[in-house]
DNA sequence: TGTGTATTTAAAAACGTTATAATACTATAT
DNA sequence: ATATAGTATTATAACGTTTTTAAATACACA
């Protein structure tokens, strides 16, 4: 068979390195895959002859007859209140880091609710967010390819999942505002649809519970995780007949803006409200008074994930489902204090 | 050779499928590739099969026999100031989308200034600014692999690229200043290591020059594109001796931060201090002041990108490279005002 | 019935690796 | 010197597809 190449380019193979050093093809990949005993005078030959030649192993013939790939797919859902967040990004980055320190190669599927996306040669999924259903991981695991489902608890399905413990982290907030004499405690929440916001908002609940401090529907402001949303929820929150007197907010960026409306409406913080916000998003130091959090061990959770899926990538046999839950930790700074004496 | 596979699970091949339809290998392989003429009958029969069996072709089987890879790689800089940001999310977000349109495997490279990636099995490469040098970039080029550069004009390199015209950009916004009676105006740059942010400069020194307004170097104040930068920036300027009558700001997101800055000292937008940003940030809507901006067409960049790059990929031969510069433009929303009398 | 054309086929050669089993080499102990 | 155990090396099949070739089959039309 006659294969056009374009020029005199022909992609130089494992042979031509064999060739070169005088020893068999075997050689060279033993060498290359760093696998048993090579005498080390042929090692060098070998390692010679593809410095000179240039040679890269075809990922793809390596895959083919391994039968292992070492892909990653990272599912991340398009959407907007999630994908254009600080959040986002840490983990995109947390993971892209470890990937390539563990000679992965990560790749990027932006889903829709109900986009159908093919895996073809993926070798493990990690999972961001699975907003509503669980069947596209239940797909994934289906055709038996390793799977991560990270920042959400999946308890009714055998899939490792390494989450934030977001309930205990809102209450912790919460019971702070507590302990600073508030009582009228408002929250403004993110995308319930996702099981953080409704575990932050589910914290929320709790800390007021045990602390008998009746539920007010009415200051719970629910949200897409928007700035948008956050301001129109601050105005209302401010501006009604019997405004709270702090307010935890389901993350840092809305925080800001709450934090930005007060100012607007002539409302000091902390002296007129106290804010409690969570991510830990280094914006949340900028402004001049800095927010007070809950902190996501984000980089953390992307780079566990990262871990637990090379395991069961390169595991023969199959293994036992890990579910982590990794503890988000309050950081007092300066927006929040001692409500005033009424 | 026994080749162990765990349980009873065997890769099902085309010729599983072949068998199933009771027609040829190679008319199955016609079938999937959409190629040449097959008969209805038979078509639906392979068709069938693939269905019933639940067949996916071997991606690395057929890039291995074919030669040809369908993987993008985007290599973005890890770089705190441009990866946290609005832009890096939509340029993610563009490509993205556009490469799960056309069939295409999107590779996430995040990179230090002098990371060495590798590009093995990539089959295009999109760079996403490209700091300081283009060694990079030069590297990739050598090794014969179809490759784009966006929001980089490249004018030394034989390589396409697909950016936005910045200095104009800048200057339309600046001439609106002047337009508004504004002389003396600010310049809050961005990293001027990128060049989208030394373009901006550029544009801003260029309207000032037209206008026979003299440079002031003391009110250009240059950041890395950080909030907290950007609110230093703010500070001192606003606390100056001469304090300006207006700003342009190389982004959205710090124009925001100097916006805030100037609220928190009593100083008010537009009355005050006019602003004008860079990049069309949502965010910029939901503040009390609607920011005026330039638009930058990221979206249409970044889906531009994917485009070109899919047409080098298939292309048989080598393309003239492709040097596409797009329109950024003035947005007049609320942040701005004729200056008052003095 | 023959003739030309459109489909289909089987078989085999790539593509570039890894994995298996067999062979060649070395050193040690008998 | 000779068997023996161990180490290094090799030849070759296998991975799952595409592509080529030449031959075979079907189909329409005169």
């Amino acid at each position: 068979m006659v294969r056009l190449k374009k020029g005199p380019s022909k992609t130089i193979s494992i042979i031509d390195v064999a060739r070169l050093a005088g020893v068999s093809i075997t050689t060279v990949s033993r060498v290359i895959n760093k696998l048993s005993t090579v005498k080390e005078k042929n090692r060098i030959k070998v390692l010679d002859a593809v410095k000179q030649l240039k040679f890269q192993p075809s990922v793809f013939a390596q895959r083919l007859a391994t039968g292992k790939s070492n892909v990653v797919a990272l599912v991340i859902p398009r959407y907007e209140g999630i994908f254009y967040s600080f959040y986002a990004l840490e983990l995109i980055r947390g993971i892209g880091t470890l990937c390539e320190a563990l000679k992965l190669d990560l790749l990027l599927h932006l889903t829709d609710s109900r986009s159908k996306f093919n895996l073809r040669g993926v070798g493990g999924v990690i999972f961001a967010d699975i907003i509503g259903n669980q069947q596209q991981v239940e797909e994934v695991l289906a055709c038996g390819i390793p799977c991560v489902v990270i920042n959400q608890y999946v308890s009714d399905l055998e899939v490792n999942c390494i989450a934030i413990d977001n309930v205990a982290g809102a209450e912790s907030a919460v019971n702070y505002l507590i302990s600073l004499g508030h009582r009228r405690i408002a929250h403004i929440s993110g995308d319930v649809v996702t099981q953080a916001a409704s575990q932050r908002l589910q914290g929320y609940k709790q800390a007021l519970q045990k602390n008998k401090i009746t539920l007010d529907e009415g200051i719970i402001f629910k949200t897409d995780y928007s700035r948008g949303q956050a301001r129109l929820s601050a105005e209302k929150l401010l501006k009604a007949d019997k405004p709270a007197s702090a307010v935890f907010v389901a993350s840092d960026a809305m925080a800001l803006e709450v934090m930005a409306v007060a100012r607007e409406l002539g409302k000091k913080v902390p002296q007129d409200l106290s804010i409690v916000g969570f991510d830990d998003n280094p914006s949340g130091l900028y402004g001049p008074v800095a927010l007070t959090t809950v902190r996501q061990p984000l980089v953390q959770m992307a780079e566990e994930s990262v871990k637990v899926l090379n395991l069961l990538m390169s595991a023969k046999e199959p293994q036992k489902t890990k579910k982590i839950l990794l503890p988000a930790e309050l950081v007092i700074r300066e927006s929040c204090q001692p409500i005033k004496a009424a």
